[in-house]
RNA sequence: GCCGUUGUAGCUCAGAGGUAGAGCACUUCCUUGGUAAGGAAGAGGUCGUGAGUUCAAUUCUCAUCAACGGCUCCA
């Protein structure tokens, strides 16, 4: 007899080589008929896996994401039966699980799948599911494998082989697929009840682009067909969020074929944004003792080759052109313009920690199929600044942009957010990071303790820092779930060097300072098509392109309503007058569909009274107030950027 | 850049080898109406761009550009 403990901590006993489904059996057929998958010792296994020592377990079931994990992976394979019973002698490479989903890559050789095929390998797969098919786990020597693969002349699955273990090596079966496979996998494919595959697109093996590219299908299954449907409605509803589709109801931005590819031409409505951000970066960062500079949108090469970033993104750069036998490049980041700001004047430990700050433009020639909406542009504008400071001051100016960082994220009302710290790769000095091993460790637990000082939670990647020093990251999700680096604390030990930079300290010696390369508000193109989804274009007052839109009942109430608005842009706010000859139904109807916050509805009774009927959107009447109430409210409202 | 899909009026979309349609928006007229669409008339498109096949192409073929779903990439 074997010890079986529970999660509450109960301990039972069960024959040696029971399996996690015999002991769900002994507890409940309810509860046996739920799982998926069985958590022994904290590895995942399969329910019909014999246990044969003293263990633990737990169970888990669809609402667990170990759950959904395996019932994925198990979609995956049972897509691939159904696309090698469809297309015989395909080779498959990996069939993952995702957040939402699973995917298999595959060499389809010469031939092509289209969409059509998808809907015919849904129905197979429906077919296939059916069939309660057993998922089988089957323990191979290494040799035995090689033999199966190298005979089926599966070159993938062979190079799959070659970095697993003799002993360590399963493959798993169902109905007439068999896989290499590490598993678990749910009991049988009957658990499988709706099915949607949803894209076909190519992905590089192995995620090197200069590999053969493989075909991906993306699909997604359910227990039950309901949920499916639920899914599906809300991809749609994701999509009434996106930004792009906001973008261009509420009239932020347009882009132009003449004008080019992944260039912002910003609408009205979009400017006004811009200019709020602006006002809020300016407020603040004077408050913080920066400096605003103005620099140029281009510079001659050497300065590029001083500051080292052309060997390392040449590519992302706008090819130069050539002036009076000079290369100039149009700016791809505000730095090296800053440094020479600094440079330009000789510095003391006095003016330390010296913060230059600009909204600047630059420009990065993105690849063609990277570019998405606003958040990925070949012309930006970002909320830039750099600190230079000695090693002293290091910890409390980083520190202080992390609060400025948090300051910001508690306007705009965002929660949902992951520092990351993201190191160097030590395989990659000399290639992708300036090769200074020993500066990267030091400024990487300089800005490791300021995290851990500050208790601010962060995770720890490697390989994700810039050429010439760690960086905090901010990891943000939109309402629609996606997923993006918003904004960037950097530390550069680096580029002082190459640009000579130096201050003189207390002991009259040249020193060298630190600088941080910091944008919490990342580029306006990407925080205003974060913003548009975050809110979902329903912008708090402070931010809203027109803040009230002021509804006559008829134009015999024209005069009146253009006093009140008269008023109301006194105050500074943003306001108009709907006076079309329109029923107050529609204009309400256009104003709602709009998203302008407040509506003010006058007519005879407020007219005579000095009145007006406020309207919030999305909330409906809120009552009469009168016109210098109303001023005085907004206007607070604007001024402390209240959140809705 | 790579794989796949798409490109018709300002917007959302129908459509066919014989040089185009709807709804909304827009213009004009009627209506002066109290919290999410009043009525009528009108105007608006080289059917993304270039080439080829054809008596004829916006429709078929090829190329190209752009957008979209992914991959790669993201200072």
């Amino acid at each position: 007899m074997i010890n079986i403990r529970f999660p509450d901590g109960a301990v039972r006993q069960y024959e040696a080589g029971v399996s996690a489904m015999d002991i769900a059996k002994s507890i409940s057929e309810g509860l046996a008929k739920k799982i998926l998958v069985a958590g022994v010792n904290d590895q995942v296994w399969d329910l019909s896996r014999p246990i044969t020592s003293d263990s633990s377990i737990k169970l888990f079931t669809w609402n667990d994401a170990e759950g959904k994990n395996t019932f994925w992976h198990s979609s995956a394979h049972l897509m691939a039966e159904a696309i090698e019973a469809k297309f015989p002698g395909v080779k498959f490479w990996v069939g993952p699980p995702l957040d939402n989903g699973f995917y298999y890559d595959i060499d389809l050789g010469d031939r092509k799948i289209t969409e059509e095929d998808l809907v015919e390998i849904e129905k197979k797969m429906n077919e296939l599911a059916k069939q309660n098919n057993v998922y089988i786990r089957t323990e191979k020597a290494k040799a035995d494998a090689i033999a199966y693969f190298t005979e089926k002349g599966d070159e993938y699955k062979l190079d799959l082989l070659q970095n697993l273990e003799d002993g360590n090596i399963t493959f798993y079966t169902q109905g007439n697929f068999t896989d290499l496979c590490r598993g678990p996998h749910i009991p049988h494919t009957g658990f499988i009840k709706a099915i949607k595959l949803l894209n076909i697109a190519g992905a590089y093996w192995k995620g090197d682009e200069k590999n053969k590219q493989l075909t991906r299908i993306y699909g997604i299954t359910f227990p039950t067909q309901k949920e499916l449907d639920d899914y599906l409605i809300m991809l749609e509803e994701a999509k009434k969020r996106d930004h792009r589709k906001l973008g261009k109801e509420l009239g932020i931005y347009t882009m132009n074929d003449d004008v080019g590819p992944g260039l912002i031409l910003w609408l009205p409505n979009g400017a006004v944004i811009i200019e709020e951000l602006e006002k809020l970066a300016k407020e603040t960062e004077e408050a913080a003792g920066y400096k605003r500079v103005v620099t140029p949108h281009l510079a001659k090469e050497n300065l590029y080759l001083t500051s080292g970033h052309l060997p390392y993104y040449a590519d992302s750069m706008f090819a130069p052109m050539e002036m009076d036998g000079e290369k100039y490049y149009l700016k791809a980041m505000n730095c090296p313009h800053h440094h020479k700001i600094f440079d330009a004047e000789p510095k003391s430990y006095r003016d330390m920690p010296y913060r230059l700050a600009e909204y600047g433009t630059c420009y990065r020639y993105e690849q063609s199929g990277e570019l998405f909406g606003l958040m990925r542009v070949r012309c930006l504008h970002m909320n830039d600044a750099h600190i230079y400071c000695t090693k002293e001051q290091f910890a409390q100016e980083f520190k202080a942009v992390n609060d400025m960082y948090l300051k910001y994220f508690e306007i705009f009302g965002i929660d949902k957010y992951v520092m990351r710290l993201s190191l160097h790769d030590p395989e990659k000095l000399g290639q992708k990071y300036i090769n200074e091993p020993e500066l990267w460790l030091e400024t990487e637990e300089l800005v490791r303790n300021v995290l851990k000082e500050s208790n601010i939670p962060f995770v720890e990647v490697k390989g994700e820092g810039a050429f010439y020093g760690p960086k905090i990251d901010v990891q943000i999700w939109s309402a629609i779930g996606r997923e993006f680096t918003l904004a960037t604390n950097q530390v550069d030990f680096a580029q002082p060097r190459r640009f000579k930079l130096s201050f003189t300290n207390q002991n009259n010696e040249p020193e060298i300072p630190l600088i941080i390369h910091r944008a919490p508000l990342g580029t306006h193109e990407r925080f205003i098509g974060f913003l548009l989804e975050h809110y979902a274009g329903k912008f708090p007052v402070w931010l809203a392109p027109l803040q009230v839109k002021i509804l006559p009942i008829s134009d015999k109430f024209l005069d009146y309503a253009i006093a009140v608005k008269t008023t109301l842009q006194k105050a500074g706010v943003r306001v108009e007058v709907d006076e079309r000859q329109e029923k107050i139904g529609k204009k309400i109807r256009e104003a709602e569909i709009s998203k302008v916050p407040y509506m003010l509805i006058v007519g005879e009774k407020e007219a005579s009274e000095n009145k007006i009927s406020v309207r919030r959107h999305g909330k409906g009447d809120i009552g009469q107030l009168s016109v210098d109430e109303f001023v005085h409210n907004i206007a607070e409202e604007i001024k402390y950027r209240k959140a809705d």
